[in-house]
DNA sequence: ATGACTGAGCATCTCAGA
């Protein structure tokens, strides 16, 4: 089973840049974020034609997520169960299929909107985890995997790519992560590679791309039956150094 | 010293991204 996250900043600038990723990497699930549309406006016929179910929750220009799924998949959630009612940002949905439950998150990125802003990712963040714990005492086999926007070590970000005070890294990000990590879930990429530079996103400034200047940002987080499965995870640089790219690179995971 | 990115939207600027 191969599962995959990206975040395209755009669905309607990469389009072509999915279709063409799906074709080459043949994922069984492929999670989307920032897909910065409203549902209706989501190409889902182009997707389908090449074999893929589009679930797609979507808002007007910002956010948005879409769960690609070539195996016959049920809509278990379409937000974040714990946030309030009224909480109208489209980054969360999580699936059924082929016996496992696979969920793509866009976390808030916590740098605009300032204390109330960084409050909202800590609340989204406290509300992932509770989520998690509960598919763990159900015993339900599950991946969350997405845009987390957390570098969870130093490790995880080039020098001078983030100041220390970046909300992506700051200590209590961190902490909310490991707690998540803690209820005994797996960092899928650092389960099979501890150390070294790997890296998911690269700014669009600066020139980040060619200076290697990246952050690790966008994981799959395994619950312990799906550990036990996991034969292989790595982002495919190779979509950084196309034509019009996302800033995102895609994660794919493997399982056996 | 200078200039230095991308996308959406009631738009020629602002907000957000990270």
């Amino acid at each position: 089973m191969r599962l995959a996250t990206w975040n395209v900043n755009s669905i309607r600038q990469r389009q072509g840049h999915v279709e063409r990723w799906l074709a080459r990497v043949q994922p069984d699930v492929l999670m989307l974020q920032e897909i910065k549309c409203q549902t209706p406006d989501f190409p889902a016929h182009a997707f389908e034609a090449a074999g893929y179910r589009c679930v797609v929750v979507g808002q007007k220009a910002y956010n948005g997520v879409a769960a690609l799924s070539r195996t016959p998949a049920k809509t278990i959630h379409t937000t974040l169960p714990g946030l309030p009612a009224d909480d109208a940002q489209a980054r969360y949905i999580e699936i059924d299929t082929a016996g496992v439950r696979v969920v793509g998150i866009y976390l808030p990125n916590g740098n605009s909107g300032g204390e109330a802003g960084y409050a909202y990712k800590l609340a989204w963040m406290g509300a992932l985890r509770a989520r998690a714990e509960a598919l763990l005492e159900d015993d339900i086999p599950f991946v969350i995997l997405g845009d987390y926007n957390v570098a969870p070590t130093d490790e995880d970000y080039a020098k001078g790519a983030l100041p220390a005070t970046d909300a992506l890294v700051r200590p209590t990000t961190r902490a909310s992560y490991q707690a998540l990590v803690w209820l005994g879930l797996t960092d899928a990429i650092r389960a099979l590679h501890p150390h070294g530079a790997i890296y998911t996103f690269w700014d669009y400034q600066s020139a980040a791309w060619q200076r290697d200047s990246g952050l690790r940002i966008d994981h799959a987080l395994c619950s312990p039956a799906m550990a036990e499965r996991l034969t292989a995870a790595m982002p495919d640089k190779r979509e950084r150094g196309e034509e019009q790219p996302s800033d995102h690179v895609p994660v794919v995971f493997d399982f056996a």
